[in-house]
DNA sequence: AACCAGTCCAACCGCTATTTA
DNA sequence: ATAAATAGCGGTTGGACTGGT
């Protein structure tokens, strides 16, 4: 009955990605947009499984995506997020456009958990507004997942649920309004884009990236420090090294003619022509998409911080987060 | 200079949810 | 109504990198 794991199949690449196969599959998503998956390893000749495109995509590809350093309010946003909505990455990466959830994750497991842990252990107990959070640093339902049956509670109404959920909205809404207010030079109603470190990368565009990865790669060995070529010890590494630290390909940025500055406006494939960037995101961040995280901030502070009871805040929450199984809340 | 332990992150794995036939 | 196929999510891991000794 069950179906084999489609990458089962013998002679299905793994591990790092090349520049090659990145080029491969942006040129295929540009031309037809991302989605329907399956097509994509026997469109493009890719010998890897649908699963692991879509996967290279969502998290390092697409358009739009910021690397490098999280900002004081990412990072506040993350926290709070993860203690009203538990481990569900991908609903709390919908308030950050700009970062993955597997990012988010990542940075969660690396840094702040360790962060809460230690204030935890320096308060001792008493409790920074940050992690105030209903369910704490790990969050109680902590890698629950939507039906996931272990944590899982007696079924209950739809509308109640939502009610509860609405209720922690307000709890929610108070303790980001709390923690950005904590913030000593911005003002919560307009949160200018957070200055990009020296050191961090914005991914202005995935044709630019590609064009970088291809510079690094195509370049002869032994020209940059990190320059190992695809001949030496095969393909891996050069991806990663390249982009996520810029420096090993000369000036990196610099290289890139394409704008820059402006997001995802210099590529063709632009953040509201895919549709998975479009969606949610897009309703936040109206058409500035690619602009940075302005926008974005803008609108979630507006509305965590207005006061006007009322309009669509439930609605918003239906907007931004799929709503689960109503029991991972509570 | 060499070694080692810790850190970080891209990618994989296994699972559930949703869609389609 | 059911089963299969596909998409998506969260946890985990492997390996490169970094800093300390």
């Amino acid at each position: 009955m069950g179906r084999p794991p489609c990458c089962d199949k013998v002679g299905v690449k793994k591990g790092p990605w090349t520049p090659e196969e990145d080029l491969m599959l942006v040129s295929y998503v540009q031309e037809h947009g991302p989605g329907n998956w399956r097509a994509v390893p026997t469109n493009t000749g890719l010998m890897r499984c649908s699963k692991s495109c879509r996967l290279r995509w969502t998290n390092y590809l697409r358009p739009g995506i910021k690397r490098g350093n999280f900002t004081d309010q990412e990072e506040k946003l993350i926290i709070h997020l993860q203690a009203l909505l538990g481990n569900r990455w991908a609903a709390i990466a919908s308030y950050l456009p700009e970062r993955t959830d597997n990012d988010i994750k990542n940075y969660w497991n690396t840094h702040l958990k360790k962060k809460l842990k230690k204030m935890q252990a320096g308060e001792g107990g008493g409790g920074d507004d940050v992690a105030a959070g209903a369910s704490g640093p790990d969050g109680g339902d902590a890698g629950g997942k939507i039906g996931a049956g272990a944590g899982k509670r007696p079924d209950v109404p739809k509308g109640q649920w939502e009610r509860r959920l609405q209720t922690d909205i307000h709890t929610a809404r108070q303790a980001l309004r709390d923690a950005l207010s904590l913030e000593p030079s911005a003002t919560p109603a307009k949160v200018a884009p957070p200055p990009t470190p020296p050191g961090s990368t914005t991914y202005a565009s995935s044709a630019e990236n590609i064009a970088r990865l291809l510079e690094g790669w195509l370049r002869p060995p032994g020209g940059g420090s990190g320059g190992k070529g695809p001949e030496a010890s095969g393909s891996t590494s050069t991806t990663a090294t390249t982009q996520q630290r810029p420096q090993c390909s000369g000036e990196g940025a610099a290289s890139a003619s394409a704008s820059h500055s402006g997001g995802a406006a210099g590529n063709t494939y632009t953040a509201a022509q895919t549709p998975e960037y479009s969606t949610e995101t897009s309703k936040m961040a109206g058409s500035a998409a690619g602009a940075g995280s302005a926008p974005v901030f803008s609108m979630l502070e507006s509305w965590l911080l207005d006061d006007g009871t009322g309009h669509g805040e439930v609605g918003l929450m239906a907007d931004v987060v799929p709503l689960g199984d109503p029991s991972e809340f509570f």
